[in-house]
DNA sequence: AAGCCGGGGAG
DNA sequence: CTCCCAGGCTT
């Protein structure tokens, strides 16, 4: 670990809430501090940027104003309603959570960090935002804002996402609020007042480091290793899939299926499915095809790349008319759904995209 | 401890 | 193109 100054980083904490004060963002969950609102937040805002969730976050309390609301709800409508925002285990668990804290808890909040971090889809960070901003209890949060700030700040070299660097980090973290010279220093706020600036100042790249409130403090400012620092471990290569998808058309109706397995996508709808580790010739796809659903006919609706954080997807997708439903039923799961339904199922952005294509064609008279 | 899970914006 | 975002769960 590097060597920085104490008496700058003794005032640390009490910078950082005072700029907050004066620079935080007018956020719709920061107008009170409901752990049902915080919550709801903390979880869309997992690894996703205010700017992307902030939409759905509107569209969630205005149709979930309550957390019976959405514990009362089907699985298939959170999904609908989270559909877009990536990371579908976070839906899931979200709805489970209200399940559990709308039955067994009175619809109340756990409201130490020790207790949240217990319900599915709260971790670390999540329980220790929610209690300190909700509850004000004294516990630091450490995200990928914290990480980057708290190392450019003291000089640590130590990587951000190795288990290491989440212990040095997580304690230097808590060591800012325990060892504050104002006793009184609101813990919800030095939180918020941390990601803040991580997110507006202490960016990534090109931090805008002439309007920091600590840049005379800043390890990486003074030694110009702005750009040096956090250090990060590389991360393993993309797995390549070639997914080949198959959209059986009978009437108005489209055939789907829910994924279920371990997979990406789970819990949402997409069609049949012939997948490969390469790519597959248009003529071995089109006789698997006739081979699986009868033979019907076969046309290429389109072809995408879909980029996801771990894989790279080559995906195609063909519509196929005149299918024999017993040989169907045979190697797929699923059933048939009208227009109306599909539109209502969630589904992968990439599905989506394809029926769009499909309905805005049909719509076309072909 | 390492791998897996989305989608989008910035540079 | 690469990186990374108010991370958590599974193996």
């Amino acid at each position: 670990m590097l060597k920085y100054h104490k008496e700058t980083q003794k005032n640390f904490s009490v910078r950082i809430v005072r700029w907050y004060r004066l620079n935080s963002r007018n956020l719709p969950w920061r107008e009170n501090n409901d752990p049902y609102r915080v919550w709801l937040s903390e979880v869309m805002l997992q690894q996703t940027r205010v700017e992307q969730g902030l939409p759905y976050f509107q569209k969630f309390v205005k149709k979930f104003e309550t957390i019976f609301k959405l514990a009362s709800a089907q699985e298939d409508v959170v999904l609908r309603l989270w559909q877009g925002l990536g990371y579908y285990s976070r839906a899931r668990n979200l709805h489970r959570c209200s399940k559990i804290i709308a039955t067994e808890l009175n619809g109340e909040f756990p409201a130490s960090a020790k207790a949240l971090q217990r319900l599915p889809g709260i971790g670390e960070y999540t329980a220790a935002a929610i209690a300190s901003i909700s509850f004000g209890e004294k516990v630091a949060v450490v995200d990928g804002n914290v990480f980057r700030v708290l190392s450019r700040y003291f000089g640590i070299e130590v990587p951000i996402n190795s288990s290491e660097g989440k212990k040095v980090f997580s304690t230097l973290a808590q060591q800012q609020l325990n060892e504050s010279p104002d006793p009184k220093l609101p813990p919800g706020e030095y939180n918020q007042g941390i990601m803040e600036l991580g997110a507006l100042v202490c960016t990534p790249r090109s931090p805008r480091c002439a309007d920091c409130p600590v840049s005379a403090g800043c390890f990486a400012y003074n030694k110009n290793l702005i750009e040096d620092l956090p250090v990060k471990l590389a991360k393993a290569g993309k797995r390549e899939r070639y997914l080949y998808y198959l959209m059986p058309i009978q009437g108005k109706s489209v055939w789907m299926k829910k994924r279920s397995q371990s997979d990406i996508w789970k819990g949402l709808y997409d069609f049949p499915c012939i997948e490969s580790d390469s790519e597959l010739k248009a003529a071995a796809l089109k006789q698997k095809c006739k081979s699986m659903a009868g033979h019907g006919e076969v046309a290429l609706l389109g072809s995408v790349t879909h980029l996801l954080t771990h894989q790279k997807l080559f995906i195609a997708c063909l519509t196929m008319t005149g299918v024999n439903e017993v040989s169907l039923k045979k190697n797929f799961e699923g059933k048939w759904y009208t227009q109306k339904e599909v539109v209502r199922l969630p589904k992968p952005k990439v599905i989506d995209d394809l029926l769009k294509i499909y309905f805005k064609k049909i719509s076309q008279g072909k």
